[in-house]
RNA sequence: GGAGCUGUAGCGAAGUGGCUCAACGCGCCGGCCUGUCACGCCGGAGACCGCGGGUUCGAAUCCCGUCAGCUCCGCCA
């Protein structure tokens, strides 16, 4: 038997000193100074400087970093003079009377400190040793504190944690499904959820009111920094509720997680509609932790001899713009990566005018009148040192190019104020066009209700129905989604219809829930939050690979344990499959 | 699928006008040291420069291809 630890190192203090302890943990860092020895022993709370006297235990020679060892001994005070203000124990440290080497380990592939600037792929390969890191260990320890914080104000709110199924059925529309071959059912496959949806509407029906689950959910998709094959959904549902109602209970959740980690938050959040999102920011998660608005300012240009707008706005388009105060000192250079921005992002070009002293600098200004500017510098409220930015095309294309331009000078010039800038995006589309299908698709997914009032609009101008559908955005990042669903086989029905999904094909893949429907089933809604992303935006990082224990690379792939992998022949016939090639 | 950036010892990182150029720091190994905490001092090992091909008398360095990681676009109801 080993020598047991009975304290952490991070927990100890003066209050201690004279008790004798057992330590358990790894060496941080050794320094032998011959006749004395100390070590830095750390365990998940933290730092504490151990000594030892290599004459009476000569095993500490052997010692080396990442070594896991056990240490029976005093704790004392240190000498006058050796106080180390940079501890958070350095006022103290443990007499070695026994010590015992548990693990040796070998020279640690990455360095094991905070803030260290090892190539990503070096510590996923060896996320074991990154997550001893104090920062790691942090942002896991404070993953696990919000989602204690959640279950607690759910639990307090009436809300059951439910599990659902893993092995479910493929389902269309939607990304693509993680696929399993069935052994018994030959030719048939599971497809792991894309999320809980179906289930949890079903257990609506089941009368269980409140449901929530921390669900893993699986998309076979390109990733990004913050998109993971696998990743976990913060999925809740309750029954007898309007958007009200989800909205308080969020509002009330998020400021429970923010106050348990020592911040307030002011609720209820903003909202506004996603026609005003797009108007006003040019997308449908504006970041509000700073200004740059959006404005319409196509009356400026009625009569313009500017052939480009002039002929936009004959053909229905608009003329957006906004103001970068100061931004009329950018260098070319700088203006031309605006425009490269606005061109990425779908617009056909970036006009801009530098608002210097008693002039104007702008590459089209041969053809602008100095009235328009005018107008224009009035209605954006631009003064001397201004730069005023503007694209125009059909009004979407206008204000998502013009918002993407918005969302980089935000980020590059950082004019982001500091703060957690929540706000509720209401009232989506209900449905989208699909270039690549050539038809109408549920914007949110299809058992969205629409609004009651735009029903009618589906065969005039479908992109012009609304959803009861909603986002939560915090800071500029989509947190959550949700939406008040269908409760009745005939709306159901109709909307299938009206997303052209054959009757048969939604017999076929949703016959269960829309027999579900039949037998009684409460008005219901929800809303599921990248859980993910939550645990990013509290850690400030920028992935959400930074907040998964182990996570894939970019092509879908652990480091660690190199899945996926080959099976053997004997796997793929069991389970009736071939390879081509 | 497309574009960009990156790849030199365990880790970080110099070196690209072509020819003893594979520097430096951390880590590692050995020795000395009883108050260190970025311990110090002395000594040492470790890289065929992501991989493959080409140009050349000569390639980490130039060309072509390829692989991997990351960022962005497409994609992600």
């Amino acid at each position: 038997m080993f020598l047991k630890k009975n304290a952490n190192c991070g927990e100890l203090n003066k209050d201690k000193i004279g008790q004798e302890v057992v330590l358990n943990g790894w060496v941080q860092k050794r320094r032998d100074l011959g006749g004395l020895i100390f070590l830095d022993l750390r365990d998940r709370t933290g730092l504490i400087q151990v000594t030892v006297n290599p004459e009476e235990l000569p095993e500490a020679e052997k010692v080396r970093n990442e070594y896991v060892i056990a240490i029976r001994g005093e704790v004392t005070s240190r000498p006058e003079g050796a106080i180390n203000p940079d501890m958070p124990t350095g006022e103290i440290e443990i007499q070695t009377l026994e010590l015992e080497i548990l693990n040796p380990s070998q020279a640690s592939p990455l360095p094991v400190e905070d803030n260290i600037d090892t190539r990503e792929e070096v510590r996923l390969r060896y996320r074991y040793v990154d997550l001893r890191r104090p920062e790691m260990a942090k942002k896991m320890v404070l993953r696990h504190q919000v989602a204690k914080a959640i279950r607690d104000f759910l639990d307090r709110e009436g809300f059951l944690e439910i599990e659902t199924p893993v092995l479910t059925r493929s389902t269309p529309e939607g990304a693509r499904d993680y696929l399993v071959p069935s052994r018994k059912s030959k030719g048939h496959f599971f497809a792991l959820p894309q999320s809980p949806q179906l289930f949890k509407q079903l257990l609506m029906v089941s009368g269980l009111e409140r449901y929530f689950q921390l669900a893993r959910c699986f998309r076979d998709e390109d990733l990004r920094g913050d998109r993971q094959p696998e990743f976990t959904q913060l999925d809740m549902e309750m029954s007898f509720v309007n958007e009200e109602d989800i909205f308080s209970v969020v509002e009330g959740m998020m400021a429970e997680i923010y106050q348990r980690l020592g911040e307030e938050i002011k609720i209820p959040f903003p909202r506004i509609t996603y026609r005003q999102a797009m108007d006003r920011f040019g997308t449908d998660k504006p970041d509000l932790s700073f200004g740059l608005e959006l404005e319409d300012v196509s009356d400026s240009f009625s009569e313009t001899d500017f052939k480009v707008f002039s002929s936009i706005i004959a053909s229905g388009g608009r003329i957006k713009a906004l103001n970068f105060p100061g931004g009329a000192g950018l260098s070319r250079k700088e203006i031309d990566r605006l425009e490269k921005v606005a061109k990425d992002n779908g617009a056909k070009g970036l006009v801009w005018l530098a608002l210097k002293e008693e002039s104007f600098q702008s590459p089209v200004k041969k053809f602008i009148r100095e009235d328009e500017v005018v107008s224009l510098t009035t209605k954006l409220q631009a003064d001397y040192g201004d730069l005023i930015l503007a694209v125009a095309d059909e009004e979407k294309k206008a204000s998502q190019a013009l918002g993407s331009v918005r969302a980089f000078i935000g980020r590059e010039y950082n004019l982001r104020q500091p703060g957690n800038f929540f706000l509720w995006v209401t009232e989506f589309p209900f449905m989208e066009y699909s270039e690549e299908e050539n038809r109408f698709v549920a914007a949110h997914h299809p058992f969205t209700q629409p609004l009651k009032e735009d029903i009618k609009l589906v065969d005039v101008d479908p992109e012009r129905v609304r959803a009861r559908a909603y986002d939560l955005v915090l800071n500029g990042v989509e947190l959550a989604s949700g939406s008040i669903r269908i409760h009745s086989r005939d709306l159901q029905e109709k909307v299938f219809e009206m997303l052209k999904i054959p009757l048969e094909e939604a017999e076929e893949k949703f016959g269960f829930l829309l027999e579900a429907f039949q037998y009684g089933t409460p008005p219901h809604g929800g809303i599921a939050f990248g859980f993910d992303r939550m645990v990013m935006m509290l850690t400030g990082d920028n992935t959400i690979r930074e907040v998964i224990a182990f996570p894939k690379t970019l092509r879908g792939v652990c480091p660690l344990t190199r899945a996926p992998g080959l099976v053997d022949l004997k796997q793929l016939q069991e389970l009736h499959l071939r390879l081509d090639d």
